[in-house]
DNA sequence: CTAGGTGCAAATAATTTGCAGAGGC
DNA sequence: GCCTCTGCAAATTATTTGCACCTAG
């Protein structure tokens, strides 16, 4: 009957009428469901399931990677379904007990860094706000278009995602137009030519991409933000835009270009791995593949470049032109 | 006797031999306890003290801000003592189920700004890294001198703010140092002059406190990082003493110091109130105050310069508070 | 047929509560 | 003497387990 039921069933352990029933019933909730909250959900279908079952049905589930445990310091344990929602943070009202969901790019690095000088391997974080919710705040409230908290997740993640993505082949876009233009070198300019192509093609698919999706859900593009990320437009080629202006040569257009395609491939390749989506999972992941053969072209043309520099005409042997020393 | 037992008795409700006897043994222990834990260390001074009173007792306490409850996902709370401990995140490791503790002042800017994102009220943060500690993995394990757990957080947090307060000073005396040099209008010269004045003064009270904090506890310089943060020193005064070699005007100068003093005003506020320790809090919230003054001087040195630049002759030497409308 | 799934009831485990008695002001 | 604290035992709540029984492959 159901397509995804068959996907979504873990291996492993024998299937059941109850198990099944159970796995349907948690599925289609959305919220954060307590262990008692699924035994009176999956009675009403299917009365006579006993609470130990069920306990135990969740289990598996979570070994399966099915469903996630999550703790809100409530006393119990609740359980969100894993399939279509990436691994996230959570805002936690204490008023009215509902929680939203975000992610961070920001604070997973700060995350990792912070673990890496402590030595210490990450396996999972867990980010939880406590305070007060806006409706809670302000008394009204319908929490339905507001509240990111289930079913609806996976479609702002990858409205999200898409919207970083395209900020950021914008910018690379940019970047590389002026970059060629003032580049005299004519192999120099060739390579910015060509990546400014690359960069004008994944905008267009991203484009393209996120109209589809929007098309999806009209109220889509009003959702607030799900994923928060300051990294790769704001602050990777539009700094080096920046710098481009005040002029620069080729070179040193070139490192520029380096550090943000690899910042960049980062982007595509974190975020493509969390996409349950797998087309979003797909184009994600091809375009760090992209990013990444940037990067490596840039790295060469640079290499080829010093190497000229140093070689043809015996000059002294500082490398770059204009950088003085201090 | 206990100077800090008076300090530390949360008012509200009467003493009693058995709060006494439970709130000393608390605050005696360094770790994170759980409400068990903490009978067995009671009952071994105090035999016959029941488990409902440690409940009681503890509940009391976290309600008077003496403990707070932490929650490792056990399935059971731990609690830790608040004095001495600003409050802090945590690095669990799921094999030794120690703990060791972090400070982010990074992550909790991010929150904040999702947090206002999302229209929410943020009352308290956790934020939680489980994973493997470095002893777990590599075998071998001296717990000690590694973790950061109990008593010498307050003395790590100490040494870690001290040290981003230097290093912001420094920065802050190179940058007007530099400033003052470089620029050719008299006033402003004297400005930037005061200003690198007293950085150097507040430079050398910090480098005191530094050497006297250093000197209870030789093993403190070792001690791994307990307060992360990029902010102060490394990016703002930092980056505008690189702007000043290449060259900027006064006014620019004003501007950048402008933006240096603000985030110095803020580190300062935000983790002086943090500080348990009285002096330190004390030197903190002092310099978030003159901080702020070097604030404001540079606002209205900012505005007399473009005043004066905007009707060059006629000159006014009373502070021009005129907001220009904006 | 047989490993594993299932229901029920009993067992744990952490924490709270009712209540009679003790203790501090 | 009054009010709160305290200890004990019983209650509560979330979750797990033992065990006899059932079901799918």
């Amino acid at each position: 009957m159901d397509p995804d039921q068959s996907r979504l069933r873990p291996a492993g352990g024998k299937h059941s009428t109850k198990r099944d029933q159970i796995l349907r019933t948690f599925l289609q909730q959305e919220g954060h469901l307590s262990a008692d909250d699924l035994v009176d959900l999956v009675r009403r279908e299917a009365p006579g399931v006993g609470r130990a079952t069920v306990y135990r049905t969740l289990q598996w589930m979570v070994e399966a990677g099915v469903a996630r445990k999550v703790d809100f310091g409530e006393g119990r344990s609740r359980f969100e379904p894993s399939h279509g929602h990436p691994r996230h943070f959570h805002l936690i009202c204490r008023t009215c007990h509902r929680s939203s969901e975000f992610l961070s790019s920001d604070v997973e690095a700060l995350v990792e860094e912070i673990a890496t000088a402590r030595k210490f391997a990450p396996a999972q974080t867990v980010v939880q706000i406590y305070g007060t919710c806006e409706e809670c705040r302000t008394g009204a409230g319908r929490p339905d278009s507001r509240t990111i908290d289930g079913a609806t997740t996976e479609l702002v993640f990858a409205r999200d995602a898409l919207r970083i993505a395209i900020a950021t082949e914008k910018s690379g876009l940019e970047f590389y137009t002026r970059a060629a233009a003032i580049t005299k070198d004519a192999r120099g300019r060739t390579v910015f030519d060509k990546l400014a192509a690359e960069e004008r093609e994944h905008l267009a698919t991203l484009e393209d991409r996120y109209r589809d999706l929007i098309a999806t859900d009209p109220e889509l593009e009003s959702r607030p933000t799900f994923l928060f990320f300051k990294g790769a437009a704001g602050g990777l080629f539009e700094e080096g835009a920046a710098k481009l202006r005040k002029g620069v040569n080729a070179q040193q257009a070139l490192l520029i270009g380096i550090k943000c395609e690899r910042g960049s491939h980062n982007f595509f390749k974190r975020y493509g791995e969390r996409f349950e989506d797998s087309q979003g999972k797909q184009i994600f992941l091809e375009f760090a593949d992209e990013e990444r053969a940037h990067l490596d072209l840039l790295i060469r043309e640079y290499r080829a470049l010093s190497d000229r520099q140093r070689q043809p005409r015996p000059r002294r042997p500082a490398a770059t032109r204009a950088r003085s020393a201090r």
